[in-house]
DNA sequence: AGTTTCAGTTGATTAAGATCATATTTATGA
DNA sequence: TCATAAATATGATCTTAATCAACTGAAACT
């Protein structure tokens, strides 16, 4: 066995539940493990997509992050999202063969390598992994319509409240700590994200730490108040749900 | 033969290079064909699909237009899209097998229905009906990304520009007119759906019309300078384009 | 036909967030 | 370890599009 080797294995995995695994039985899940490729290390800024690149790859997130984003015309940036362990990235290729976004890690991570010639013969024997691909499609484009939405109708405070709602809630399911975590994409990245600027971010979260909901020190979000935080990222505030009790 | 039968089939349909039959030879063609359901016409207003209902079917335009939506917590309305003739309404239920977004006639419309177990079947025995389905999908996860860098990065003249510029294209691969068409959707759903009011709508309608750019009659639209909208929407502004050259 | 409702236009005012400017703190690299 | 760059914070001002209001025209409904 190989040094390198660390017993990583999707048997073992503690993503296996939002990942590719999910559905497959014990002989599929082994068949998965033995074309997965064990990258090494990305470090922060690295380039693990680029649009336009041929498509070869699923990329699964085993730790750290990435954000994906893509360029426009005018050489823009516009971040479509930020992946956590567990995630996959590389599905908007399925489409043309061609990658439509880039995706860069925001932090020293490990990304798990799914060639997608093995996956497409894997998918044609295992109709549970076929299922599973799309599923993973499917809640791109609802995850990218709720987005939409947010960026459509809701104001400065709520968007940055539902993106703090919503990563705090990512974490808990990945099994960390839901009540504290580090914010590896900056201020710019959350209001490039968002729709936003950095300024509003970084006033945003003053006050949102003046108000006791949240603890901001640099990196470091910690979770005060998230009933009120999810209330008011819905656009429910206090005199709102006082009346309608 | 029926009296209601208009011999309405996939393969002398006018819109078959953008739906479903795309890529599929003359046997698998007819196997479609066959699966195919023509419903009756649907008056404005009437509900296609309903959000959360169970997924039974896709949809396919064959003539008028329709109106995607979801509704948040707090009731308000997100349009997410419109369908032109040739276009698939439903896949965003692959995922969960319910919906997650409801449609709704905008005029007289006709839709074909695919029932989605006698799909599954196909896609079974033909892969490139598979690849086909895979394609839109990841085409809507594309347009997602792209409308939501519209409505993150622009300001309210780009983005109605760009909403014009995409229409006029839209009508031209359908072989209708791009230089003048009728929108079937009101101002209120315009702005709803491109994050604006109807009364910017409106006034940026006149003042286009005023620069020349477009002419208005109600619903009707002239597209006069479709250079200047492209440019325009896509934020080069005259000046800078001299600049450029 | 006439009334009511809905869609669209246009103007005045306001508010939210962008932009500009500057300071300060934190990272990064020679 | 120091020097430089990048990220963050905060105040002042400006711009854009929302909001509020009033009016007109077009459908829809007995």
């Amino acid at each position: 066995m190989n040094k390198m080797d660390f017993s990583i294995h999707c048997q073992s995995c503690s993503f296996s539940h939002l990942c590719l695994p999910v559905s497959l039985d014990e002989n599929e899940l082994k068949t998965l493990d033995e074309i997965i490729e064990r990258k090494k290390p990305l470090h922060k800024h690295d380039l693990l997509v680029e649009a336009q690149s041929k498509f070869k790859s699923l990329y699964a997130v085993r730790s750290g992050s990435f954000k994906s984003y893509i360029t426009t015309s005018n050489g823009q940036e516009q971040i479509v999202g930020f992946h956590l362990p567990g995630d996959l990235i590389g599905f908007d290729a399925l489409s043309t063969q061609h990658h439509q976004s880039s995706a860069t890690a925001l932090e020293t991570s490990m990304v798990c390598e799914v060639p997608y010639t093995t996956l497409e013969q894997m998918a044609e024997r295992f109709p549970t992994l076929r299922k599973q691909i799309m599923t993973c499609m499917s809640d791109d484009i609802k995850q990218g319509q709720e987005l939409m939405m947010l960026l459509n109708k809701r104001k400065a405070e709520e968007r940055l409240l539902y993106f703090l709602a919503q990563l705090s809630q990512r974490f808990s399911e990945r099994g960390f700590s839901d009540k504290q975590f580090n914010l590896s994409m900056t201020r710019n990245e959350i209001g490039n994200y968002l729709g936003l600027t950095v300024e509003t971010i970084s006033r945003l979260l003053t006050r949102f730490q003046k108000e006791n909901l949240i603890r901001v020190d640099g990196k470091l979000i910690e979770i005060i108040d998230y009933e009120t935080i999810y209330n008011r990222s819905q656009g429910l505030h206090n005199d709102l749900l006082i009346k309608m009790a």
